[in-house]
DNA sequence: CGGACAAGCTGA
DNA sequence: CAGCTTGTCCGG
């Protein structure tokens, strides 16, 4: 019995009296007392030898089912592998609600659905990992169709509304489908499940299939700790079950490809087998790892998805003397909007300047506490990031108040663009309301406007786009994260995405004659070449290289350790065989080691101080 | 986590 | 030395 306990994260014996009400099994939610209070827990074995002078206590109720013992293996599995705790992993496959009863299993495969040549070939799939790389403008709900006609499915989406529609044409296709996280019953009883990253902890105890849908998508990775991976987390399942992983994808991850080429080369489902409290972990990306993907379109169909990209060069301009639109790109605004078509502009700089400098003296403008450039805000005073200071915009050096916008954010490029276009432009940020309808009265973007800026939130704002400008696309291409050229060549295929209109129902992409624009002094970096040719593969040869270089995932498993507890933590790692330990500037820390596994095993050895602690296993962005 | 209990601090 | 705070341990 493991009580729902967070902090406790251990097992206990408990006695279940004969008379108790409802099913008692491996998996059950059951209500018990533990520490003097009355708390909930799982039943993780049944007819267990107590230690030695234990008093038992007897279990309260029996509350409902829970996740069953596949599903508590695979839980404990991703404890492992990403160092979190299994009640978080259990709550995660519990039910949302209390489940009193289950169905019998009966599976309803989908029957409708295309009978193209992708849908012939996915009914031909075996066991094992198989990359899909696709176009932007493939539908995924063909696939998940396709694949449904096997049996039950696990299909796997990066958000939840785009889940809910396949959901609803999955549904019309005759399958019975279980949309989580609401349905645990029906997935329980053999419905395929359709749901966001959570449901790849959902029972399925009929799987025939598991799909995963824009793989490459970091939302398919949990923020906080324990950072889990949706994608894994189905490889996992998928090998456990011995039954066919679709990883889909217009730009597939190196994780993606790493797992298929391993799936041909480990067929036992060797990964959740535990030996003893050890499990048998994947290997990592080496040199002589080819990388392609198995299931591809025909080319012109692949291609036909990627917009066309006009890169614009502005390594001949004036360095110092450009703005953040260069006459081209302007011209092509004007233009877009004049017909009237929506113009969305990208520029991944919050409030009005990032940088500044005195127009007098020429100094920069730095924090007075801690020395940090500082930006400016919304409201024109100068915010420190780092240290949440504030102050008035003036030079500390000769007290002037004419400041020069060097980098500038959203706020004043929508100034500059107005200008410019002559026309209104609205501006757009997480922050803002997430829907016209929420908006307030006068400021009316949802029908007349047609020139929006943001920062990459508004291209899971907007539809009917017609182009998509990136003001500062070396911004992504060099940002300081290790998956940013990934991360490129994603904003890339949602901006194609975007102005071929794929919500809309049109065939998107080129024949849709939206274009995707971006501003570079890089127009040879990898993600634009990928994105101009339609080969998303160019980045993932690079990719592969530099990760095994640099020791990052999928080549490495790295660990990022913070907050107060941290230094008390690595003083109880010390400085264990096979893992690198490496402090940051911002009082951070990165574990790092080569050896499949290793991480894993080291972390599981240390017990954790008291304080707040941030483990974080192979997270999307080392952060600070 | 939250309760129990022990060891340390304060004040008359 | 009572009464209270702070720390550490443990739960079946």
């Amino acid at each position: 019995m493991l009580p729902d306990v967070p902090a406790v994260d251990r097992a206990f014996d408990y006695f279940a009296a004969d008379d108790l009400p409802g099913e008692l099994c491996v998996g059950s939610l059951v209500r018990i007392p533990f520490g003097g209070r009355r708390v909930a827990g799982w039943i993780l074995a049944l007819d267990v030898e107590p230690p030695e002078g234990v008093e038992l206590s007897a279990i309260l109720k029996i509350v409902g089912f829970g996740p069953d013992q596949t599903m508590i293996d695979l839980c404990r599995w991703a404890a492992w592998r990403w160092s979190g705790r299994l009640t978080t992993m259990l709550r995660a496959a519990s039910p949302e609600r209390v489940v009193n009863r289950l169905p019998p299993l009966r599976v309803r495969p989908a029957t409708g659905g295309e009978a193209n040549e992708l849908a012939e070939s996915i009914l031909l799939l075996g066991a094992g990992n198989h990359v899909l790389q696709v176009s932007p403008s493939t539908d995924p709900l063909s696939i998940v169709v396709a694949a449904a006609r096997l049996g039950q499915v696990l299909a796997i989406l990066p958000t939840i509304a785009e889940s809910q529609r396949v959901a609803r044409g999955l549904r019309a296709s005759g399958a019975a489908v279980a949309a989580w996280p609401w349905d645990f019953q029906a997935a329980a009883g053999g419905a395929s499940v359709v749901g966001g990253r959570g449901a790849a902890f959902a029972p399925a105890p009929a799987l025939a299939a598991v799909v995963v849908i824009d793989e490459h998508d970091e939302m398919l990775q949990s923020e906080s700790s324990p950072t889990w991976n949706a994608r894994d987390i189905a490889i996992a399942r998928a090998r456990q079950a011995q039954v066919p992983c679709l990883l889909v994808s217009p730009c597939p991850s190196l994780e993606a490809l790493l797992a298929q080429q391993q799936s041909s080369e480990f067929e036992s489902h060797a990964e959740l087998a535990q030996v003893g409290e050890r499990f048998l972990p994947r290997p990592l990306l080496t040199v002589d790892v080819p990388l392609e993907p198995r299931g591809r379109l025909s080319r012109s169909e692949e291609r036909s998805g990627w917009a066309a990209l006009t890169v614009l060069d502005r390594r001949g301009e004036d360095i110092g003397r450009t703005g953040l639109f260069s006459s081209r790109l302007v011209e092509m605004i004007r233009e877009t909007a004049r017909s009237g078509e929506r113009v969305v502009c990208v520029l991944n700089r919050t409030g009005r300047a990032r940088l500044l400098a005195c127009r007098s003296c020429g100094t920069l403008a730095e924090c007075e506490r801690c020395s940090a450039a500082v930006s400016q805000d919304d409201n024109g005073r100068l915010v420190c990031t780092r240290c949440i200071q504030e102050r008035p915009a003036i030079c500390l050096e000769c007290g002037s108040m004419a400041l020069s916008i060097l980098r500038g954010g959203v706020t004043r490029a929508r100034e500059e663009l107005e200008a410019l276009a002559k026309e209104p432009v609205h501006a757009i940020t997480a922050a803002s309301p997430k829907s016209a309808a929420d908006q307030p009265s006068g400021s009316d973007y949802s029908a007349a406007a047609r020139i929006f800026i943001g920062t990459q939130a508004v291209l899971h704002r907007l539809q009917d786009v017609s182009l998509v400008a990136f003001l500062d696309f070396d911004q992504e291409l060099l940002a300081p994260r290790y998956r940013a050229a990934e991360e490129a060549l994603a904003l890339l295929m949602l901006s194609s995405r975007l102005v071929g209109g794929r919500e809309a129902g049109r065939v998107g992409g080129r024949e849709a004659g939206g274009r995707v624009v971006v501003q570079t002094r890089r127009p040879d970096h990898e993600s634009i070449q990928a994105a101009l040719r339609a080969e998303p593969m160019l980045v993932s040869f690079s990719e592969a290289q530099r990760r095994i270089l640099l020791g990052f995932p999928p080549a490495a498993a790295i660990a990022q350790v913070g907050y107060e507890a941290a230094p008390e933590f690595i003083a109880r790692l010390g400085t264990p065989q096979g893992v690198e330990v490496q402090q940051a500037e911002d009082g951070q820390w990165l574990l790092r080691s080569r050896e499949s596994g290793r991480l894993q095993e080291v972390l599981s050895q240390v017990d954790r101080p008291v304080g707040r602690l941030r483990l974080q296993v192979d997270p999307a962005r080392l952060r600070s």
